[in-house]
DNA sequence: GTCTATATTTCGATAGAC
DNA sequence: GTCTATCGAAATATAGAC
């Protein structure tokens, strides 16, 4: 079934100039155009319609590149899947200080969710109305480094935290937790900042000036909070 | 232009006996089951049929008792609204004491989260969605404790946090980001369990135990992020 | 108040000319 | 590859009988 009349993930084959005056690569436009829309819209508030007008083409043209809205909405979830996730699992199973893994992991979230605020709200939302999309997710944590990831946390960064736990005389903390706590810390602020605006009667710059703060204090807030 | 046929606040005025056998009060009934499907499903995903199926009632009967979709949609986000933030709020408003305002914010957010799992990524992802909303938030808040909750914040709480940071020589922290941090710390891993589950090959079980050590760990974990 | 039947609208999808 | 025109399938909403 589905005679396929292009393929979604290769670009076109043999496209030479052509296009009157597509500046940019249509299907690439209409794939940023529905990243957009779909990000801040959600996959089922989202309307073709919008996604066309953002990118500037006839709606007809969505279907020719992407037979369905389904599939458009899998492709855009599958680049957002792999923005947040698998940067944190690859430093955390890197062979790095425990120091500087935090502090790269916080540098890099809240540098990648500056430049993208809708990302988590988006993420959070698909996976809660479509758990079964969680599959893709570990395909992209697979992408990172086939089956070398787990001893890596489960060992390594287990041991370095129960050295570090011992060291200080802390409280020990399960390497579960102790992820869930740092992936919380850095995306929550995001995926609540309506809330937050809303809360202490922020503008988007004051929520900006909030972050950049968070930036310089979260690594130390974070690491020292493991004592008895 | 609109003829109100009904008042959706206000429940039916003289109702005696009469539905057949309409266990429960249909506008009641009507109102979980919309609760429901809304929060499992996000608003744009949600069907008014099947919210009537749920409810054991025929679809015209939602035009009856609440106009339209988007309104049995504002009511639900009003009912989701005052379940998370408004208590919080109240508890850190209080006149506990520090240790006791984090021990207490731990306990019922899990308690309220371990109860309706699906809430926080409805909430965020409809605040994300139409941010326009986030002014029944404030509504909500504001039920709590008319004018006194700002003073209550921004003095008492934070007067709190840094007596305990000098007493324990600890880095200073400003009352926004002490907030955030709690409350990053409870809701974050309900509103991203499917991802969760997925990272940590979990099943409901075994999330549900995590939870349950977390009650424990979180507050103490908390409460001593704070030193040099 | 509750149902059946139907109207209305919106939106995804396709056919076919250029 | 891109457009115009149109189809067809939901899904919301209403009319009217009971």
């Amino acid at each position: 079934m589905a005679v396929k009349k292009r393929n979604t993930t290769g670009a076109a084959a043999g496209r030479k100039s052509a296009a009157p005056a597509a500046d940019a690569d249509t299907e690439q436009r209409i794939l940023d155009a529905a990243n957009s829309v779909f990000l801040r819209r959600g996959t089922a508030g989202a309307r073709m319609q919008d996604i066309a007008a953002e990118a500037g083409v006839n709606h007809a043209l969505l279907h020719y590149y992407f037979r369905s809205k389904e599939r458009l909405a899998e492709a855009v979830f599958r680049r957002a899947a792999t923005r947040l996730l698998p940067p944190v699992v690859a430093i955390l199973a890197s062979d790095l200080s425990l120091e500087e893994k935090v502090a790269r992991v916080v540098h890099h979230e809240l540098d990648e969710l500056r430049a993208a605020p809708h990302l988590p709200g988006y993420l959070l939302s698909e996976l809660n109305h479509h758990p079964e999309r969680a599959g893709q997710l570990v395909q992209a944590l697979a992408g990172v480094d086939p089956e070398r990831i787990r001893p890596a946390i489960f060992g390594t960064l287990a041991k370095q935290i129960d050295e570090r736990v011992k060291a200080k005389k802390m409280r020990a903390i399960a390497v579960e937790q102790f992820i869930v706590n740092l992936v919380s810390l850095c995306i929550f602020p995001f995926a609540a900042r309506p809330m937050l605006n809303t809360m202490f009667g922020w503008k988007e710059e004051e929520f900006a000036r909030f972050v950049e703060r968070r930036r310089g204090e979260l690594p130390s807030f974070f690491l020292d909070a493991l004592r008895p």
